[in-house]
DNA sequence: GAGGTGAATGATATCGATATCAAGATATCG
DNA sequence: CGATATCTTGATATCGATATCATTCACCTC
């Protein structure tokens, strides 16, 4: 910037008045200057700026989904949502720095101008760790106690829950089975909502834990209820693949889906759909999940009043 | 740093050393301060850092893989390999600096000490455009002219290609069609490939060209074989999905699978490993892949010599 | 005991930008 | 025509860290 100024027969300040498009200076100034940076490929040094004006225009994504650290960034479900965050961040002018919870401890991580914590990990405790930092944060995950400095958004699982239970209802199925892992909070607000709906109509679902979200997981569950003799007419996923499990399992054991047996996922995947027969399954909006989270960090970052968001769930009814 | 030094009765420059580890403090001294630091819960300047040390200890991720900008992050394609990019480089101290195209032209991408390009651009415009940078640059994707200043780092398409040949002779099929669209340079090379193979045994494949990678165009694309009384009894597809519905429409004809025609996809998804029957398809590791690209740049800017590399891909046949 | 050696610490300059305050040039007004 | 307002520009200090060179002090050797 100082050769720009010698350059142009100006100092540094109007230079860096110039490039800023400052109205202090004069537009045939401006001009000249800009061109005179164009001209030479001029780079501004980010961290200086950054250090003068003690803000980084940098919100860090920390990617904490599972409890396995080591898979953690192989899931699709926290890369989908890091679409959506990194569209609205960098439209917005904003760097997305990206890290796991191992790298979270970088320095660089406490530089950022807020926080974006993909999965609040076991019992909160990661959600607890960065609310240290006082950093302006927003969570993904199931809505938590609140009164903390950060923000929630998430689906509304537990709404989720209440729509698939309301389907079974509305077709008359009257011996419904849970299938998934009611230790993930998100998961257990799906199970509750699937509970509290058929509880007012007086129904009882039967639980069934499954830690893996795998196909053979799904399988392997159907199986052990047909072993276990247990009457049944309706299931609801956690996950698409564990319904496309389930329903391998059926087939195999000569049930028919949907007549003897409906059958419901969750995430609504490409994979799901074009599965045959298409499953049923509750949708996420992911992209606008990354959306609005980014949107809240902003908002944070900028000291506008922000508040926790569930977004709605759509059930999508296919063939099963 | 100035207030710890106060506390502490040294002065900054010893409170820096005794922080970073540097031996030409006293042991004793550096306990001190280093107790002093968390208990105060002083957190390092990075701009300030950055500044005096002229470099960022970060490396951007550029995303853009397909022509169409407003998808480019929701493909799983590159965000599986960002999983890989992100666990080596943070685990090397690294950040990770995501942006799109459309963000890369913001400053905080030109402090990067380095590049990592997912997908070239249509006829390589975006790899002329952050050469230009003069950047260390790892580029993902299909081996370009090279001779530039960057490195290239993507699977073997061509290889990939030639094994596919390999199956479809070993199990003699003689009227084998591709299905794919070869502008784009890594399918091009995956054709290239294919028909090389093809052609040493004295046999010319039809080519299908298909632009749409969904199951819905894999479908078409049967049909209008059919439609078309082409005869054929083996077809590679350019990606799971087209694998797929092209599967799909030959149920449908009436055809069986592989007993009439052999069906080979591309990408090994989960999708097409549990799709029934299970689809036989290319692997292409991208896992290692993202790793193999972090390792590249860091050499790059560590100043090692560094070579482009093509990784292998493996067959897996299943049933189809 | 003079000179040399090495360990520990400090003073100062510096990285590249911007905020603040000051000042010169020009325009406007009564 | 002088005074005030407006526009434009500049000098200096500053953000928070580290490199370089200088200094102090204890200890060792001959």
């Amino acid at each position: 910037m100082a050769d720009l100024a010698e350059l142009a027969g100006v100092s540094k300040i109007t230079v860096s008045r110039a490039l800023s498009e400052s109205p202090l200076v004069n537009a045939e100034t401006r001009e000249r200057v800009q061109a005179l940076a164009r001209k030479h490929g001029y780079k501004l040094n980010v961290s200086a700026r950054n250090l003068r004006l003690r803000r980084s225009h940098t919100v860090a994504v920390i990617v904490e989904m599972k409890p396995s650290t080591e898979r953690t960034m192989w899931d699709p479900y926290p890369l989908s949502l890091l679409g959506g965050i990194s569209q609205e961040l960098t439209s917005a002018g904003y760097s997305v720095l990206l890290t796991t919870r191992q790298g979270a401890s970088h320095a660089a991580v406490q530089a950022a101008d807020g926080l974006i914590l993909l999965g609040q990990g076991a019992r909160q405790d990661a959600v607890r760790l960065y609310d240290k930092l006082g950093l302006p944060m927003v969570v993904w995950g199931a809505a938590g106690d609140g009164g903390d400095n950060h923000t929630v958004v998430g689906s509304d699982n537990h709404q989720g829950g209440v729509e698939v239970a309301e389907r079974f209802l509305s077709i008359g199925r009257r011996h419904p089975v849970f299938i998934g892992n009611p230790d993930h909070p998100e998961m257990a607000q799906r199970l509750f909502g699937f509970i509290d709906e058929l509880t007012r109509h007086g129904i009882k679902p039967l639980l069934l834990r499954r830690v893996d979200f795998t196909l053979e997981s799904g399988v392997d569950a159907v199986r052990s209820l047909w072993a276990r003799k247990v009457r049944f007419d309706a299931i609801f996923a956690c996950s698409d693949l564990l319904a496309m499990g389930a329903i391998r399992a059926l087939v195999e054991l000569g049930q028919t889906v949907p007549n003897d047996v409906s059958v419901i996922g969750y995430d609504d995947t490409p994979l799901g759909a074009s599965f045959l027969p298409p499953l049923s399954s509750v949708r996420q909006n992911w992209q606008e999940g990354g959306v609005l989270l980014a949107r809240k960090v902003l908002a944070m970052i900028h000291g506008q009043p922000v508040q926790s968001q569930m977004m709605a769930t759509t059930l999508v009814v296919r063939a099963t």
